[in-house]
RNA sequence: GGCCCCUUAGCUCAAUUGGCAGAGCAAUUGACUCUUAAUCAAUAGGUUGAAGGUUCGAUUCCUUCAGGGGUCACCA
């Protein structure tokens, strides 16, 4: 309100009068909240007074309770908040004045010393004051915090001062990240940074978006994967890569899609689809260790263990299992569009065989998939980059990781047969005729590239947003994105 | 994109059948030197998301629009 913020204003002004910086450059901490928590929680109010340190510490003001010459407050430095105590006795007359001056969202420095109230909170007595920054807007109320979703996801500023539950999202998504690069530099993987911005949007069945760039006048796509960058550097020799970055798809938005997020993608010559789903188990059995002692995860109102070994379904046999169609059938274009049709009468039949087992799939299965669990042997029609089945030549080696409803991974061993990969590229662009606008498109630089030869590999991409809703149970991918895509305001 | 729900003070929320728009916190003024959702006294704060309609009268009923949430469909 217009007012608080000229109230507020004045406030500053008058700091002047009292010879104070408002935006002062440094402000020495000899201790942050926790440390001094960590330190001397332990010690009782009379071994308090005994110990002459004198602390200094910063922080956001969340609380004033003023009695006149004395008032506690609370403060909070981003991780853990502390109770000071000012006397009127103790600082200096300016001091004194000054915290006249300060409101709820102001940032201060305290000097002081440690010590216990009669209900034993830990507190610093206040000796002097530094004042270090203004906020012209009260914060949100102190005691249900900040609860609509969209001013938190649009100001995550206050959603992190007020909900401190959130600071620990991101914390342990940083903890999940450096967890798994470390896996990978372990495993002697090196990170690599291939670009963003593409001539032809390759490597994932999605729709991108567009942009320019003007001295070379051409349109450019923003990535829906790194995949075909990724395997050029296979068929450079580089024999074990990763990268962890953002992929953009022009989509939806829902509680497990944004736009942009991240993937990490990641490649080893000479491995199979079946080197990476244990290598995945790994992945996962690491991460356990550091974030998650007993293996289990807590999932909206169940439990859910992540411990290894996972379960293994054929694509099309767990099709055939929950929709009731027999497995010839569901191979049989003819009878599977009849059979769509029959079951899904209100809706537009998909335009290819590929589009029809996706849909029932998803009807039929994902959302069942709660349990960890491989999902292997996709159609070809679905999988063109994929390398063909060894039982099976409508099938790929290819398997994508569920975990409570959700794809958490999609791992292939990687299809080398330039000739092949060509016919696949023909056949996506023959679904793209028939309507399917996320088919892909023929890369043939990429081509080229296989054409030079590229060893047996196995490739791998892990959703990072997804992964972390797991493990800190976040029910929306938006809990665990700092900054989700929203509608602009106004 | 389809359907359902929500939008009231800076924040969290009330408002009986359609009858003077309220509370707590935050703010302002005052009292108070161990409070912690501090307490006590007083004050101020609103075009009820926007536009239109029905009505003597609309926060309340209707229509449209905007934003948000949920859900279904597509993608990871």
């Amino acid at each position: 309100m217009e007012e608080q913020f000229n109230i507020r204003l004045e406030k500053l002004k008058k700091l002047g009068a009292l010879g104070i910086t408002p935006y002062p450059y440094r402000f020495d901490v000899s201790h942050r909240f926790k440390d001094i928590i960590a330190r001397y929680q332990d010690f009782s109010a009379d071994e308090l007074k005994e110990v002459p340190d004198e602390i200094r510490s910063a922080g956001r003001i969340i609380a004033i309770r003023s009695m006149g010459k004395s008032a506690f407050m609370h403060l909070f430095d981003g991780e853990k908040k502390l109770q000071i105590y000012l006397r009127k006795e103790m600082v200096t007359e300016r001091d004194f004045a000054l915290y006249h001056l300060l409101d709820i969202g102001d940032i201060i420095g305290v000097k002081g010393r440690i010590f216990k109230t009669h209900t034993h909170e830990l507190s610093i007595l206040v000796n002097e004051l530094t004042f270090l920054a203004k906020s012209f807007h009260p914060l949100p109320e102190k005691w249900h915090g900040l609860q609509d979703k969209e001013l938190r996801f649009r100001q995550r500023y206050l959603d992190l001062i007020v909900n401190p539950e959130v600071k620990d999202i991101f914390r342990k998504r940083s903890l999940i990240i450096q967890n798994i690069r470390s896996f990978f530099h372990q495993q002697g993987y090196i990170e690599v940074e291939t670009p963003m911005m593409h001539q032809i949007p390759g490597g994932a069945s999605a729709r991108p978006f567009t942009t320019h760039h003007n001295a070379l006048n051409i349109d450019l796509f923003l990535r829906v994967a790194p995949e075909l960058y990724l395997k050029r550097l296979l068929v450079g020799g580089m024999e074990k890569v990763f990268e962890i970055n953002r992929n953009f798809r022009n989509e939806g938005i829902s509680m497990m899609h944004n736009p942009e997020f991240t993937m990490i993608e990641f490649y080893e010559l000479y491995k199979d689809f079946n080197d990476y789903m244990n290598l995945t188990e790994a992945l996962l059995l690491n991460l356990n260790r550091e974030l998650l002692p007993d293996n289990t995860i807590q999932w909206q109102e169940r439990s859910i263990s992540l411990q290894p070994p996972f379960k293994r379904v054929k694509f099309m046999a767990i099709i055939a299992e929950k929709s009731g169609l027999a497995l010839e059938q569901l191979w049989d274009e003819a009878e599977l569009k009849k059979f769509i049709a029959r079951q899904f009468p209100d809706e537009p039949l998909p335009p290819t065989f590929g589009k029809m087992l996706e849909l029932m799939f998803d009807f039929y299965v994902e959302k069942n998939l709660i349990e960890p669990t491989f999902v292997i042997n996709y159609p070809k029609a679905i999988s063109p980059l994929s390398k063909m089945s060894r039982t099976d030549e409508r099938e790929t080696e290819r398997f994508e990781l569920y975990i409570a409803g959700m794809e958490i991974a999609n791992g292939f061993s990687e299809l080398n047969d330039p000739l092949e990969q060509r016919r696949r590229f023909e056949a996506q662009l023959q679904d793209r005729e028939k309507g399917d606008d996320e088919a892909q498109l023929i890369d043939n630089n990429f081509l080229n590239a296989l054409e030079y030869g590229m060893a047996p590999a196995a490739g791998e991409g892990i959703g990072i947003d997804r992964l972390v809703m797991l493990y800190t149970g976040a029910a929306s991918i938006k809990e665990v994105i700092l900054f989700p895509l929203l509608r602009p305001r106004e």
